[in-house]
DNA sequence: AATGAATGAGTATTCATTCAT
DNA sequence: CATGAATGAATACTCATTCAT
C-alpha cells in the first residue's frame, strides 16, 4: 500500500510532476472520449474519473470544478488547432487576396479535421457553448483577417470593411462546420474550399472569378 | 385567436375552457422567458411553473413532459415564422435569380427578427436541438431554394447544383443568425442582406454584381 | 409511458471499506425496520435513508434503485433461512414418509420464525412480491418434496402425485404462514406441526394416523 | 338487503337517484376493469373517472376518497360471493361431517370463481389488502365452520377444536386460492375439492377415508 | 497526495384531492 | 349536481462537490 514517498533530496526532480501530468492527461482523454462517444449528458465528473481510472478526489485535485475540466479540454483542442497559425498568418501577409482567403479557409478546415467529433461536440456543449468557445476561433480569425484585408484595402470594393470581415468569417465558419457532417467528401477534396474562395473573392473584389477547372491552379 | 387544435403529441389535453387556455399561454410565456433570460440550464419544469404562477401539477396537466413543453414552444415560434412563407415562395417563382436569393435572405431575416432572443436560444437547446428543429427551417428552405435554382439552371455556372444550394443556404443561415447578436443594425437596415445577395448572386452567376452605393446603408 | 423497468442487479458497488459495509448494513436494517413497522407504503428511499441516518445519495451509492434494496433485503433473509436446508434434505432422504412431511413443515416453520414480521411483510410486497419471491421457497420446497414423494411412491395412495405435492406444499405454507400472526403459541409448541403432519400423512397414505396424546396441552 | 325497488310509474320521482346509481355503477365497473386489466398501480382516481366517463369531481361526489371506492368494490364483490351462503349454512346443519367440509370448500371455490381475476387482485391490494379484506371471508367462514364442528363434536378427534377450525379454514382458503392460478382445471373438475375433503375429513375424524377413483372427474 | 464514502439540493413526474364555475 | 382546472406534497433518482482517512 505504502508507496515510496519523495525523499528530501530526490534524485528525480519531476517524478511527481510527471505523474501529475500523466494523470491530468488521462483525465482529459477520458473526458474527451465520454463527450464524443456518449454525449454531454453522460459527461459527469464521476464517470470521467471512473473511466480515467482515478478517484473523483483526484480529479478534483487537478480541476476545481467541472467547467474547469471542460475548459481545459477546449483549451487543448484549441491549442492543437492554432498550432502553426502564425506561419499561415505570415504567409498571408505577402500573398494576394485570393490566397489570403484560401488560407483562412484552409485554417478553418484544419480546425475541423483535427478531431471532427470532438470539435462538433465542443461546439454544442451548453455551459461554455458555441458563443463562449467557438466564438474564440472566429474572433481570432477575425482580427487576423481584418489585418490582412486592411493590407489589401485597395483591391476590396466593399465599403464597410468590418462588414466584409464579418461576412467572410462567418461564411467560412458555417460552411466548413456543417460540411464536416453534411459534405465531408467535398471538404476533404477541396472542392468546397474552391467554391467558397471563388465566392468570397468575387464578393470582395467585385470582379467575376472564373470557376476553376478540375486540375491546375487558378485565379489571381 | 384560433380555436383549439388537435395536436398529436404536444398538449396532453386540449384546453376546453378559457381559463385553461390562459394557463397554457402563461406557461408557454414563462417557459420562453426563462429560456431567454436564464438559459437552458435554468429551464426546469418546476421553475417554469413557479414563474408562470401555476402549480407544477397544472403544467403537467397540459404538457406530458418537459420536451412536450419545449416542442410546443418551438411549434408556436415556427408557426409565427412560417406565416406567409407560401406567398414568398410564390413570388420567387417568377422572379429573377437575384430576387430569389434576396427573398430567401429576407425570409431568414424575418425568422430571426420575430423574437431574436428566443430564436437563438431555441437553436441551441440540446434535446430537440438544432438537428431536430432548426434543421427543419434549413431543410424547408433547401428544397425551395433547390426548386428555384433548378428553374434558373441556365443562369447558374456552378457545376454541382447541390453544392451551390448547400453553400447558399448555410451561408445565409449563419450570416443572418449571428448578425442578430453581432450586427443587428446591419441586419435591420438591410445592408447585410444587400451584401450577401451580391455575394451569392455573383457566386451563382459567375458574373460581377456591382455594389450599391455604400453610404445609403448603415443608417438607423 | 411504458412500464419498462430495469431489473435490479445486486449492489451497485461492492463495499471495499469497513465504513461502507457498515453503511450498507445500516441501510438494510432501516429498510427492514420501516417495512415491518410502517408497511410498504412508507418504504420510500428517502425515508429509508433518513431512518438509517445517511443521505439519500449514500443509499443510491450502494443500491442502484429501490428494487435493488428490496432484493438485497430479501436475499439476506432468504440466505438466513436456507442455511442448513441441505442437511434437512439429506436427512429426509432416508426417513420414512411421516418424517419427510415433518421435516418439510419444520423447515417452513423455521423460515417463518427467523424474523416473522419481516417474513410476512416481504411476502406481501408488491413489486417482487409473493410470486417473485416467496414462490421461490415454495418452488424449492416443491421440487424437494416431489423427489421425496417419488422415493416413497409405494406408500402414497394419491393417484396424481403432482396434485398431492401441490396440496401438501400449499397447505403447509398457508397454515404456517398464518400461524405466525394467529397461532404463534401452537407454532412454537409444535402442536400445529403435529396436527398438520398427521393430516398430511393420513392424506398421502390413505391410512388413519393416530393423534398423539391430545390431553397434554401445548402451552409454553 | 332489500332496497327500494323502482316504481313503475313515477318518472319524476327518482330520476336523480337512478342516475346516481347508474353513475356509481359505472364508476365501480371502471374501477374493477382497471384493477383487473392494468393492476393496482394503474388504479388512480383520475383514471377511473376518465374510464367511467365522468369527471373526478363526480367520482368524489360519491366516494369521499380512494379507499372508499376500493371498499365499495370489495363490498360488492363480497356481497356477490356471500349470496346464498345462508342456504349453504342451513344445509350444513343437518349434513354429515364430510358434507360440511365439502360445503365449506364449495363455498370457497365459488368465491374464487365468480370473478377470479378481480378476486385475486383484490386480495393483493395493499391498502386494505389481504389482512383487512380476505380475512373477512375466512373469519366468517371460521365462525360458521366452528358452529358446524361443534354440532358434530362427537365425530371429531382433534382435541383443540379451535386449532382444527384454524387448520381447516386456512387449508381450504390457501389451496383454493392458489389453484385459481396454478391448477384451475383441477379446481373446476372438482378433483381438488375431492382431495382436500378427503384429507380434512380424515384429519378431523381420525379415520381413513378411501380415495375415489382417480380418473373420474366431477361431483357425486 | 490519493482515495472513495458521504452529501443534499435539485430534477422530472405523479396523483389524491379541492373548489370555483 | 356536474365539471375539470388547479393544487402541491411526495416520489425515485442524479451528480457536482466535500472531507475524513
Amino acid at each position: 500500500m505504502a508507496r515510496a514517498k519523495k525523499m528530501a533530496a530526490s534524485p528525480r526532480k519531476l517524478p511527481e510532476q510527471d505523474r501529475s501530468r500523466a494523470t491530468v492527461d488521462t483525465i482529459i482523454a477520458a473526458a474527451a472520449r465520454i463527450l464524443v462517444r456518449d454525449g454531454y449528458d453522460a459527461f459527469t465528473t464521476n464517470r470521467v474519473a471512473e473511466k480515467a481510472g482515478v478517484s473523483i478526489g483526484s480529479l478534483y485535485q487537478y480541476f476545481p470544478n467541472k467547467d474547469a475540466l471542460l475548459s481545459e479540454l477546449m483549451r487543448r483542442h484549441t491549442h492543437a488547432i492554432e498550432d502553426g497559425i502564425e506561419a499561415m498568418a505570415e504567409r498571408a501577409k505577402s500573398a494576394p487576396l485570393a490566397e489570403v482567403v484560401r488560407i483562412a479557409i484552409e485554417h478553418n478546415v484544419r480546425s475541423h479535421l483535427i478531431d471532427p467529433e470532438l470539435h462538433r461536440v465542443l461546439s454544442e456543449v451548453p455551459p461554455l457553448g458555441k458563443l463562449d468557445w467557438e466564438a474564440a476561433f472566429t474572433e481570432r480569425m477575425v482580427s487576423r483577417v481584418r489585418d490582412a484585408f486592411e493590407a489589401k484595402r485597395a483591391e476590396i470594393v466593399v465599403a464597410d470593411l468590418d462588414l466584409a470581415v464579418y461576412v467572410v468569417t462567418h461564411t467560412v465558419e458555417a460552411v466548413v462546420h456543417n460540411a464536416v457532417t453534411e459534405r465531408l467528401a467535398d471538404l476533404k477534396s477541396g472542392a468546397l474550399a474552391e467554391e467558397v474562395t471563388r465566392m468570397l473573392v468575387g464578393y470582395l473584389t467585385g470582379k467575376a472569378v472564373p470557376a476553376k477547372r478540375p486540375s491546375r491552379a487558378a485565379a489571381e
